[in-house]
DNA sequence: ACTTTAATCTATAAATATTGTAAACTTTGT
DNA sequence: ACAAAGTTTACAATATTTATAGATTAAAGT
C-alpha cells in the first residue's frame, strides 16, 4: 500500500518536472496546486532532498528544482525513498532484504517466493518508468480523450 | 506491503493445500507447524471462513479444510479477503474502486495511471497463480535444489 | 543593517491500523 | 457427562501514519 506520504511526494516530483528547467516551485504553491497539506509536504520534500533527488533554495527567490532531469529519476526509486523497498514483504526484497523471523526454510517458503515474483513485477513497472514518462502519462491521456471527445 | 495476517492466512492456506483431501487440520497444528500465534491464526481462519475459502468442523476431530481444490483458489483472492484490493492506492482498485479525495481530475493524475499500472502487474501474477501452483513453488524449489546440490 | 521570504529543524499530538491476548461460549464426538 | 476444538466478543499494547506548531536559519532586496 502507497503511504500519502509516497502519494504526495510523487505528486510533487512531477510537479517540478513540469516548471521549467532552471526555475523552482515554492511550496506553498506545490501544496496547494495537489492539494497537498503545506507543513506534510514541507516535510516530504525534505526526505528527497535528503534522498538526493531535488535541490532547494532558501529565501527569496528561492524553493525546490529536480536534481536530475526527470528522466533520469526513476518512479521505483522514489516510492522507496518515501515508503521503502517495493516487495510486498521483507524477505522477497532486493534492496533491503530482511529474514523473517518466523520461517524456518526460506528457501522452501511459497509465501515468500509467490512475494519474490509479486516484487519483480511491481519492479518491472516502476522501476522502468522515468518520471518524465509518469508525467507524460496524464499529458498523453488528456490528449487521447480531447481527441476522442469522451 | 503484506501485513501479517495475510503472510499467516497464506501459510495456513499452503498447509491446508497439503492435507490428504477430505482430512481436516487442527488449528493448533498449523499454528505451531508455522510459528504462527494461535488466537490470531483462529482469527485469520474465521475471516477466511467467512470469505468462503475453507470449511470448518467444531469438535473432537474437527478442524479446517479447504472449501474448493486449490487449483481452483486464486492467490490474489486470498490477499483481497485478508488485505483488501491489491492496488497500491484504492483509486487504482479494479474491484473496491474508490475515488481520491484529494484529487482534481482522475483522468489526468499521473499518479493514479501510474498506479492502474503497477496493480494490473501485481494481479497478473498473483490472479494468474493457484494456491495449487503456490504451494508447489516451495517443492519444485527444493527438488532443485536437492538435485544440483547447493 | 533591517526586513521579508521561504526553507529547515525539533517536538509533539491525534488518528488509525496492526498484532496480538483473554475469557466465555458453542458444537461435536465418545 | 466430558473433553476437544472451533467461535465470538472484548480489549490492549504497539506501531505507523498523518499531520500541526513553533522556533531557526539562510538568502535576497531595500
Amino acid at each position: 500500500m502507497l503511504t500519502k506520504k509516497a502519494k504526495y511526494g510523487l505528486k510533487a516530483m512531477v510537479h517540478l518536472a513540469g516548471v521549467r528547467p532552471g526555475e523552482t516551485a515554492l511550496v506553498a504553491d506545490i501544496a496547494a496546486a495537489n492539494q497537498i497539506p503545506k507543513k506534510f509536504l514541507d516535510a516530504i520534500l525534505g526526505e528527497l532532498r535528503n534522498a538526493g533527488f531535488v535541490h532547494s533554495k532558501k529565501g527569496k527567490g528561492g524553493g525546490y528544482m529536480l536534481a536530475r532531469p526527470p528522466a533520469d529519476i526513476g518512479v521505483g526509486n522514489i516510492v522507496r525513498a518515501l515508503d521503502g523497498p517495493l516487495a510486498p514483504i521483507q524477505c522477497a526484497s532486493k534492496t533491503v532484504y530482511r529474514r523473517c523471523d518466523d520461517c524456518v526454510d526460506e528457501n522452501r517458503c511459497a509465501v515468500r517466493l509467490m512475494m519474490v515474483r509479486a516484487r519483480d513485477a511491481i519492479a518491472d513497472v516502476l522501476d522502468k518508468t522515468s518520471l518524465e514518462q509518469m508525467r507524460e502519462l496524464s499529458l498523453e491521456d488528456k490528449a487521447a480523450r480531447l481527441v476522442v471527445g469522451t
